[in-house]
DNA sequence: CATGAGTCATGCAAAATTTGCATGACTCGA
DNA sequence: TCGAGTCATGCAAATTTTGCATGACTCATG
């Protein structure tokens, strides 16, 4: 048995008529004969019953018609989707996220690939820089989102974003009233940090760039998530340094202004794979990834 | 791109290495990867990826073999199936049947059939004989219950069996205390009759019992059904002759007892069919319908 | 670093399969 | 009775598939 055959069969089962059919085949009559014999003795059952003006269906042969056209119609798609899946447009891609990743540009990514790649199945999973890298070389995710990663010879990182910084007041503190804060008049206020996760990391950069202006921060409290550092900032715990897209998460009591210094103080958004990944998957994702960092 | 090399290539996929999926196979290695060039092509994708010590699936490789596979199994399915429809296992029967026709050996029937041919889908049809015959020539329904049926040239009735005659009795009349009941008794009282249908009909064949015995019949009332005319008994109508199967529809104040004569008056139950209808499915119906007749 | 075992790919002739032509056997309506 | 139309079959030609020999390449190992 043959897709030759059923597509053989079907024909002649539209035609009722193996000469017609063939016709529509574009063979000649006996080899069409011969097929359809051939396929009989394949199912083991009788599918036409001759008569003097064409053939007729018996029941196996309305049954195995309906059958042949679902086989038919599997195997074209079976050709699509593998065709897809060759593309990167079918499948799964496993990705690893911050927690505070969730704000910003990131879902606005994600929601574009889904409407570019609507057959792959996105998985969320929320890990941290270091274990992001540890999942990507078990391959238990093919990417991950994050911030100032350190070097790694197997891993690629690519800038999606850079983003401004922010600081986080509660409504009532003084500096509220000003527009643009500079980076300067953080000095001896109390800051939550976070996230305290693999070096460098966020709280690093901000250390440093405090000396740069020639005072050690006052460290108020480290936490490892930017919503519980800007919950604390909300019940008047200290102040906040975040980025941009973290200004998306809006807490009553707490209000955002733009951190400024010379240069302008950013951090990258990044994603990170390996770079033995050459999945079509992966390309359609960072495809659609790219197209964020042009803007 | 055909079933052999669907196989080949789940083999492969299996193996992760040709020649020992060519082994399986019982061919060489040069066909088989022959064959997956091939498909390959035909499909518009790489499907493996050859290394040193083998292949390896791509993404389109891993959908395909998921694909293939369902391919596969739906055409063995395909085979069985048509094959089951050849043997009438599979498929759908209509059947005619008369208003109290559900009462007595036609549910039994229609249960061992459905435990003979599960994947058969029986469709009742409630008909009376002259819309059976008129539906079975006009292939409405494959089969036919009724009684009595005049000769039909294009139609075959076979007796599946014979029922006594019982009388149907309000509990207060004075027959009722007596045992069998003789027909000559019936003289004087009187009857609800049914069916009115085509005739030759049950009424025919009752008056013509009580002429044999030499009277005229009282008929107090003609119903179409069964159900209507015994519910009639139960409120003092009358009496009722009902062929046995009849007495399995227990009614308040309805009693049954066995008519008697010389010969026992007895009615068939019969079974129509086409008599061009070689179906398999009609012949499975049958042989279920005969193992009833020698009961 | 050379070697060898193992892999998949390819050229080519032989084998198997499929096709088309000519024709047969049969049915059915004019 | 005949003729047009159907499916079936014998046979040689065309096509496809196969197996053998061999090539190109990778990678572990001495």
């Amino acid at each position: 048995m043959d897709f030759r055959h059923l597509k053989s069969f079907i024909t002649v089962a539209e035609e009722l008529n193996i000469g017609r059919a063939a016709k529509r085949l574009c063979i000649s009559q006996p080899p069409l004969t011969r097929q359809i014999q051939q396929l009989e003795e394949d199912v083991g059952a009788s599918l036409l019953i001759r008569t003097a003006r064409g053939v007729e269906l018996t029941e196996a042969g309305r049954v195995f018609l309906g059958e042949a056209r679902n086989i038919l119609s599997l195997a074209r798609l079976a050709v699509e989707r593998s065709h897809k899946a060759a593309l990167g447009k079918l499948g799964r891609i496993d990705v690893g996220i911050f927690g505070s990743g969730i704000f910003g540009t990131i879902p606005k990514m994600l929601l574009a690939y889904r409407q570019a790649c609507p057959e792959v199945n996105v998985v969320l999973h929320s890990m941290n820089k270091g274990e992001q890298v540890e999942a990507l070389r078990q391959r238990r995710i093919n990417v991950g989102f994050n911030r100032l990663l350190a070097y790694e010879p197997d891993i690629v990182s690519e800038v999606i974003t850079m983003e401004g910084l922010y600081l986080a007041l509660y409504e009532s503190h003084p500096l509220v009233a000003t527009g643009d804060i500079h980076w300067r008049e953080l000095a001896g206020q109390p800051l939550v940090m976070f996230p305290s996760s693999t070096r460098p990391n966020f709280i690093d950069r901000a250390i440093e760039l405090c000396k740069l202006e020639g005072f050690e921060p006052v460290i108020a409290q480290e936490v490892g998530d930017a919503v519980y550092a800007i919950a604390l900032v909300a019940s008047g715990f200290g102040l906040c340094i975040v980025p941009e897209s973290a200004t998306n998460l809006r807490l009553p009591g707490v209000r955002y202004r733009r951190l400024v210094r010379d240069p302008l103080p950013m951090v990258d958004l990044s994603c990170i794979y390996r770079r033995d990944d050459d999945s079509a998957i992966l390309q359609s994702f960072l495809d659609v990834g790219r197209t964020f960092r042009a803007e």
